[in-house]
DNA sequence: ATTTAGCACTCGAAGACCTTGAGTGCTAAG
DNA sequence: CTTAGCACTCAAGGTCTTCGAGTGCTAAAT
């Protein structure tokens, strides 16, 4: 069931106009905005049927009609025109995720604080899901006696490492001995196969003594198993409190409150399916769609970039559900395009980005 | 000047009070909390001496007393007495931070998130000033042609990595050979005596070609310069928002718009310098006294770690002006212990801290 | 010379009440 | 089906009042 002609426009004038505004949008003002041939008793009328319908919402019998989350759910479904950016607003966002290092880390903070600034929004940015890429190099380097620095390279180009103590008395060249055993057993290996059964098994038959085998492997597991630790990047939260439905500290409080619990963010976009823009690009979930404790005021727009064809992560924005739809989208996907042109030239080695 | 005896009991009693129930203290409520042996009239007087003596103030003249800045001053500087932790406490904290791994940063992440759970305010941890570091090794690994780990160890026992991109005909032992004669040239300086100019005449008469060496000096250059980067590790702002002081969602804003300015917070730390405890171990800044823009409503409490004897970085905890400063002072002071531990014992190998 | 009891005074907080006007829904005519 | 007109509703905001917590001062008591 979808909307005929008047009403559809009607609809999106109101959205539009609570939009820009904040405030309840009267049957008067909707006609001073807009240029409709239709007096305000008859805009009346539809906006009651509009209302009965579930497409909107009156605070109290004397306000205007606010946009109900169904009524939210039909504009970004099919209301709303994606606006493009302007060169200049191209050109300033293509600018600041230039500038990043070559480091994914970097690359997704960049775009994540541009993203922020842009929209005016809270902002966030997941790595990648590795459980997938496989292990494509293992080097252990040592820094010093006991102290050694693994670093573990996969498959969609990806450098993880991280720096763990082994027993003292292992020379470099036991070392080196031990790591390209594991190398060789654990390469084209999956992160999400590689267990401490796996990794143990693989090695198993090296002729390096078990002993000293087995103190090096643990370490080397945990180094590759926190390769694919999910990391999320969140910036811009300050900026709720400037937006009038976050004028209530109470609300603003629960938003906060879900969003600094470790991890909650983060799984909920691990985990994230449901429904995606017809081109397949974004995903939208407005108020009680976000199904997490505490932000049934906002909305999350969110999007996937690519490492490579298997690799995935996704980047997003937080708002009030008042956002402005069209303008995030089409920034966010500006920022997802950048970072999956980075990340395929950086695998490239080609220059000039953009 | 300071303060005679009773006087002194009073202001204690005052600011004590103050900081447990937020709101202004009366003379009635002050007696009947503490056992004074004296009429509520008396306590009168002297509360509008220590007034008059700029130590309080009065929101409205028939409201209670609230501490003057200078009233905090006071306190802290001689009234109040450092409560110590209990074991159960300190049981608590250990377990957090001793669950670390070996990485500073994930260190620094940790304890600044024990310190904001523990306090419930707001918590930094700056990573160590490395500028008079000097480097003990410098290493490049080939990732894949074209892409170059460069790995920085300093003197301090910190290791810092970045990936770079390398023009990519270079071949590994062609690498190896450079990173050798960077590293040759440059060990043993101080990361603030790494300029472009040293770096270049450091290597200059080595016998490779120009052509190559200096494709890669500019990389190696700044992989050591971004080891001397300042981070900042940020946890719990969203408590902020539960103290009765900033259910004023204005001054929240104020906070919030400064501490999530990019560098700003970590810049202040970087150029501390004023009273210290007179243990000298850690330092209260109450409310103008943070020289920083929105901050007049906060107190910022904070310590130094060290890293050696010349390599130290910060953590601190931002919270009201009516913080429980005895308890914050002793919580931050414990994890200071810990990180000071974890490193010492980390560049000496040994295990079980605590 | 302090301390204290007593009392008058102040002033914010909270509630009652009123007014205003933006906005609606309904009705009856076009 | 549309629209003009009108009665109705109700939050926001202003004014007024009350209430009481808390003070400062004065005069007596120690």
């Amino acid at each position: 069931m979808t909307l005929e002609g008047r009403k559809k426009n009607i609809l999106q004038a109101i959205i539009d106009d609570y939009i820009e505004t904040a405030e309840p949008v009267a049957s008067k003002s909707l006609l001073s905005r807009h240029q409709f041939n239709l007096s305000s008793a008859t805009l009346r009328n539809e906006m009651s049927d509009l209302e009965q319908m579930g497409y909107l919402e009156q605070p109290h019998t004397s306000a205007g009609r606010v946009p109900s989350d169904k009524g939210y759910r039909e504009y970004v479904d099919s209301l709303m025109r994606i606006d493009h950016l302007s060169d200049v607003q191209e050109e300033e966002i293509r600018q600041r995720i230039n500038s990043s290092f070559s480091e994914l880390a970097q690359l997704l903070k960049n775009a994540s604080s541009t993203l922020s600034e842009q929209t005016g929004y809270i902002s966030v940015a997941l790595t990648p899901r590795l459980r997938s890429s496989y292990l494509k190099q293992l080097k252990m380097m040592m820094i010093e006696p006991g102290k050694v620095l693994v670093v573990v390279v996969l498959s969609a180009g990806v450098v993880k490492d991280k720096l763990v103590r082994i027993p003292d008395f292992l020379t470099a060249e036991q070392l080196f001995e031990v790591s390209n055993a594991i190398e060789l057993g654990l390469c084209g290996l999956s992160l999400e196969d590689i267990t401490l059964v796996t990794i143990t098994s693989a090695v198993k038959d090296t002729p390096i003594p078990d002993a000293i085998l087995n103190q090096v492997l643990f370490e080397a597991y945990t180094a590759i198993k926190q390769a694919d630790h999910l990391e999320l990047y969140m910036d811009g939260s300050h900026r709720l409190l400037s937006l009038p439905e976050f004028r209530d500290v109470d609300r603003a409080k629960n938003v906060f409150d879900t969003l600094s619990r470790d991890g909650i963010v983060a799984g909920y976009l691990d985990n994230l399916s449901g429904r995606k823009a017809p081109d397949g690009t974004y995903m939208i979930r407005i108020g009680q769609e976000i199904a997490l404790q505490g932000m049934s005021d906002c909305s999350f727009v969110t999007t996937t970039y690519n490492v490579d064809d298997k690799i995935v992560g996704n980047i997003g924005v937080i708002g009030p559900k008042r956002m402005d739809y069209s303008k995030v989208v089409s920034q966010m996907n500006f920022v997802r395009v950048l970072i999956d042109k980075h990340l395929k030239n950086d695998n490239n080695r080609t220059e000039d980005i953009g």
